[in-house]
DNA sequence: CAAAAAGATTAGGCATGGCTAAATTTTGGA
DNA sequence: TCCAAAATTTAGCCATGCCTAATCTTTTTG
């Protein structure tokens, strides 16, 4: 479900390319999209989401997200390798089981990539409320609510130093030699290099 | 999945009614089924599952049993609103989401209802092991694994007293007068009446 | 601005899976 | 034992979904 939600358009032969299938198949899912009531579509001309359809596409954006956040906070996987799985999950059929999972991690807005996810009105956090933690400000307290980067070594490092979703801490100092932050985590002090606080996303209390 | 595990005999029809389906589907699935040596097939003559085939709906029983220990346990569902949601859940493939749900759980042996949860390896706990709690002699301490009744006021009722899955007590007095158990529970002494504990399943220690 | 190239759609084929109806086998009672 | 009833399987049909090949539109380029 990889359609912009904005007017953008995807090319037929694009999504056949992602999907792993042909062009062909591509105009045959727009037909039916089409008969129900998802997208509006006009051959050749392209096609675009209806309200029903945005919604429907919100709707399996806040099961993935919510999977995915599942999974990296409560099962410990790591923040690579949850996609694929969610893209199954996301596919099970219960509105109920989906509020409860949201209620269990705690309402979270944002996934384990820092992507907001839509509430049970479909409505997305404003993502400003999102910054990067070596942009936050002497003394403010916020929690850790994604990263930027995926790579192996900087996962690893933040296991190593306990660092998690939801993590709550408060910036103490900023180092101006080396741009390093001194953080206070549950009374404790320690301190993230800025290398690593670059890579960090957070929300503001 | 409702096969029976021994060599026992679902009839085409049989089977057919409970999927909803017509017994000549059933034929066409066993021919698939035998197709793939998950059964052994001989027209008229019945269909046995091979070593493969029971594997296979081991691993699914196991499954569809920690998912529904997961939605009873942690996101607390009702123990009898599970299963529908839980046989979608069983079908998402990955070993890995398996294995770290089990340890989530902390690798329970019996599913809300008192069935055993096959291991990793497809062993089963020795059912003998869990007893009902009115069986359950004085001094000794257990934790509770399952119910052997899903109506609604009885499981209202577990609510109201807070007794959930995997909860940890000790028995220290049966009243003699109406058959009711005093135990205790977190340092604190509560009374579960004849009629309740009749009713729970647990595993002593 | 036309012709070629690229992209998208339609037409038609094949496999799958479930259905109904007919044929076959098994079962159970006289 | 034998025959009728019940159960099961086979045969054949239809819808789905994706494919290839051919056709049609749009875009690009000389």
């Amino acid at each position: 479900m990889s359609f912009e939600l904005r007017g953008a358009k995807a090319s037929t032969s694009a999504i056949s390319d992602k999907l792993s299938t042909r062009p062909a198949s591509v105009t045959g899912m727009f037909r039916v999209l089409a008969d129900s009531d998802l997208i509006e579509y006009m051959p050749y001309k392209g096609a675009k989401l209806t309200i029903k359809g945005r919604d429907e596409a919100i709707s399996l954006m806040r099961k993935h997200r919510l999977w995915e956040t599942f999974m990296v906070e409560k099962l410990g996987f790591g923040w690579d390798e949850v996609h694929d799985v969610a893209e199954q999950l996301e596919h099970v059929d219960s509105l109920k089981l989906i509020s409860k999972l949201d209620a269990f991690l705690g309402f979270p807005r944002f996934d384990p990539h820092g992507d907001p996810i839509p509430d049970s009105q479909g409505v997305f956090s404003d993502r400003s409320t999102l910054v990067g933690v070596s942009e936050i400000a002497l003394g403010k307290t916020a929690s850790i609510r994604g990263v930027l980067s995926s790579s192996d070594s900087f996962l690893k490092h933040l296991d190593d130093l306990g660092i998690k979703l939801g993590l709550i801490f408060t910036v103490v100092k900023v180092f101006e030699y080396d741009g390093s932050f001194q953080v206070n985590v549950g009374g404790e002090d320690v301190v993230w290099s800025k290398k690593l606080v670059e890579q960090l996303l957070a929300e503001v209390k």
